[in-house]
DNA sequence: CCTAAAATCACCCGAAAGTATGACGGAAAA
DNA sequence: TTTTCCGTCATACTTTCGGGTGATTTTAGG
């Protein structure tokens, strides 16, 4: 909650201020009420001053807000070009139609890159061995007799990127 | 902007005020300051009901809820697919630098697809030791190893399709 | 806890791939 | 005309790949 000091209100609240205690020396220099409604005189001041504060307060306080913000969806085309020669999303789906494991998917993955069985074995820290396992279950699982037919076709089925 | 009377406050606000009629009887009855200081004592009330109201005003001022509507862009996707069944040109270039023959070119087309030596022969009418002697050449130029890294880098390099 | 799938490894064997080298004819360039 | 490159083929050899079979260990799910 801020202040905001406007010149405007400040030379209101001043000017009503001056013209209240004019009045007061007016009312004094009349000896008017002074001397039988003192009471009911002081409490009009507090009740004129009263609602003055609350007028300034209310001018002065900068309203305090509780944004609700709502969220307004505006649908803005975007133009996505899709190149089909570009990479596509990997068909998961497709791989699990065709029962290929995480690690045969790594194989093959390393083989569409063009290693030998020695060197994905390497790269995974298993035998030879196994990575002869695990292609023949690829080349098994995706139909076809060699590693660059399984490449080929990967590829084509979006299994690897 | 409501006011909201909460009882609590009021009640505050209402022992304050008697508090100080109490305090003004009180020195009503002492005759001490009306005598000579009356203007001051009229200020002190005016400021003090100032405040009082601005604290008032301040506590019972509901929090101004603004609702604000935010507009916030979701992006549709709209997906605009280029024609790429002529994909990238062959980078016909790239074949001059790497010197690499029609004959070779054949080869290698086939090898992409997924072709054993002794198929892409049969293809071509040539005999296998032929294939092999252009797949050869063809690993030299393209400083690859294998046909799997052949076909990759081929591919790559845009000069199969 | 138990089971099924996944991942690991091993051995054998034949097939395919790749290397090295050489040869020969034809076409194009120097 | 000679040289060079291309395409063709061959032999011999090594390496890699892939099929078949079997086994053990992990991992994850009911």
């Amino acid at each position: 909650m801020t202040l905001r000091a406007t010149h405007k209100e400040i030379l209101l609240y001043g000017i009503s201020l001056a013209m209240l205690l004019l009045l007061l020396k007016w009312l004094e220099a009349r000896f008017i009420i002074f001397n039988y409604r003192l009471d009911f005189f002081i409490g009009s001041i507090a009740i004129v001053f009263t609602v003055l504060g609350i007028w300034l307060a209310l001018k002065l306080v900068k309203p305090k807000i509780e944004t609700r913000i709502v969220e307004k969806e505006v649908y803005v085309e975007k133009k996505v070009y899709i190149d089909s020669s570009a990479p596509k999303e990997i068909n998961r789906e497709e791989i699990g139609n065709l029962g290929i494991s995480k690690r045969e998917l790594e194989v093959l993955q390393l083989m569409a890159t063009g290693l030998s069985n020695e060197e994905i074995a390497g790269k995974l820290f298993v035998s030879l061995n196994t990575v002869k396992t695990h292609s023949s279950n690829i080349f098994m699982k995706l139909d076809v007799k060699r590693r660059t037919q399984a490449v080929e076709k990967a590829k084509r089925l979006n299994i690897i990127s």
